[in-house]
DNA sequence: CCCAGTATCCGAAACGTTTTCGGAATCGCT
DNA sequence: AGCGATTCCGAAAACGTTTCGGATACTGGG
């Protein structure tokens, strides 16, 4: 059996009061008895037990991750994992650990996120991928465990966000095009229950306003962030307005369905249109032609969003919204035009 | 406050016990009060604390994830999200939740992987990316909480494995590259303390001799499943062995970094020389040349290990180590030659 | 020598469950 | 009516820790 207090002091002959308060520092513990507490506990090989810790405590030292979009569809375009790996990082430079929440399995189905918290005793949660339509964002967000949203900003107490300026993004974006010379720019995006949907099309519209250029509510389809739905797009887009030379869609896997949904018609990339990207993925640098995007500090997000989260769960006063820079990276899909 | 099993009792006029039963199902309570009992605690939004449970029982329903590469290095080849995402799914539908551990900060350079694990109070914990040389694999395995670990066959007491098929994998690789008419076949491998690599090299001596051609020591190189390593080793092998026609990589990674060094020194491939990857990750259908490759199916290592940890808890009885079959995935990255 | 103050320690309660043991009530049967 | 079996429920212990409120012994000043 593993060691506990009790073990302790009996082979250090004091009470197991006293070992918990040598074991934690507190001052009115004398410090010879102390060392031979310490000596002891080492070894034993003695390691808290968490559980009756945090059931008096009430603090259980780790975050939820809430990850609505973990699944096989994500591995291609692995922005969840990116994000995941700083989040991982920064909870484990703070002495927090993560636990997984896996929504897709139907036992979510039945039980409300906020319950699922609470049981699992978590600090505090940080929540991804989720729609504006799905029903549990309301219902954590009006709970009292405090959490972060990634790419959702809500003004609520306790909950803050972290996501990339989507509309400055998407705006140089575009401001890109349209110094290249392209004038008739369509655009893919994701899908209007995405909060960094409505954000993307505000800066695309923008740019283009304030270039002068015309928007044109038929210049723009929705391809659920899905490779297929950027291959179908494009097409659909290219033959009902040939006119167009340009193409903006709202993430990278769009923009490369795009490219090959382009190709099968028989253009080709970026010498009959252009395409530009969003998120800077893995692939977008290997594809042919290499993909010209907007840049997303993934890793960062995950950071800042794990300590966002422990700063609020630790009584530090926190800015509730983060905005992080996206910036242009410009490879081979885009090219410029003259008129 | 969240209500615990005493609010429930007080509003339904039952002892705690009688509740605490009532919701667990136990069949000496009667049909009418379980129903009332249920009802209040649904009405008052009920979920048991999993501190208290567990503290008694002893079990946590949680898995541990202790993975050595989760880095931002590792976000290239999301191989490990993939298994992660298979693990998660598995661990899900059988009520298990997952925590990662993150073993690059400093604290664990303190803190022996065996204390973290009980601290954390994981029931069971799974181990990837580890070297073989790691100090804390033998404290791991040796201890005695139940363990299974991707890519490392160790018997012992409580610990499992699940991989591919190595030696099969490569040794249909080289076999693939000899139908084609490659003679001359080069090897950059991972490392020498990666069990993957010396079962990929084993199978690639295989099945080179079992075909009449000579092994030789030059031809095989150490590219540390890096990019980089897979770039420099791809030039030296064919500036010292202009002979060669074909190499076989042990991971797509190293295979796109050769694919890329080779034509830094102006050869093409597959026309010069013929690359054959392993892993199969999302990349190499989407660079050019296509990679072809042999297909690891990650999602299902991370299934299948998920399984087999909960299988160990649980008590049933389980096949301690399972292989995954590889198959060979035709691109364009190898050609035929006549000679 | 006494008293206040300090340093050091301990006992007991509390956290929210699960589980064991036993008691009371009811039932069926003779 | 008597008796064993069955059904339902409660009291209490246990899990390993933290924390509150003292208790004891020692110190030094008066």
């Amino acid at each position: 059996m593993t060691p506990t207090i009790k073990d302790i002091a009996k082979a250090a002959g004091v009470s197991f009061t006293t070992v918990s308060r040598a074991l934690n520092g507190y001052n009115d513990v004398n410090e010879e008895t102390r060392k031979k507490i310490v000596r002891i506990a080492n070894e034993l090989g003695y390691s808290p037990n968490i559980a009756a810790r945090s059931l008096i405590s009430k603090k259980t030292k780790t975050l939820g991750l809430l990850l609505s979009g973990i699944t096989r569809s994500s591995i291609k375009d692995n922005i969840a994992f990116e994000i995941l790996c700083g989040m991982n990082d920064r909870a484990g430079e703070l002495d927090y650990d993560l636990v997984l929440f896996n929504t897709t399995s139907q036992k979510q189905k039945m039980k409300s996120y906020k319950s699922l918290c609470m049981e699992r005793g978590v600090d505090g949660v940080i929540i991804m991928g989720i729609r504006l339509d799905d029903p549990y964002l309301q219902e954590i967000v009006q709970s009292s465990i405090p959490c972060v949203l990634i790419d959702i900003p809500i003004n609520e107490k306790n909950v803050g966000s972290v996501s990339t300026d989507n509309v400055s993004g998407s705006y140089t974006a575009i401001e890109h095009l349209i110094r290249k010379g392209h004038k008739n720019i369509g655009m893919i995006n994701g899908h209007a229950q995405a909060y960094v949907s409505v954000k993307r099309l505000e800066g695309y519209r923008l740019a283009l306003e304030e270039n002068n250029l015309v928007f044109r509510e038929e210049y723009v389809a929705d391809g659920s962030f899905a490779e297929s739905g950027g291959f179908e797009n494009a097409i659909k887009l290219l033959s009902k307005h040939p006119e167009i030379t340009a193409i903006f869609c709202a993430s990278d896997l769009m923009a490369i369905g795009a490219m090959q949904g382009l190709k099968s018609m028989g253009k080709t990339v970026p010498d009959d249109v252009s395409i530009i990207g969003f998120d800077n993925i893995g692939l977008s640098s290997y594809c042919t032609p290499s993909l010209t995007t907007m840049n997303q500090n993934k890793y960062d997000m995950g950071y800042r969003s794990a300590q966002m989260l422990i700063d609020m769960l630790e009584g530090r006063h926190v800015h509730p919204h983060i905005s992080l820079h996206a910036e242009l990276v410009e490879r081979n899909s885009v090219r410029p035009i003259s008129n």
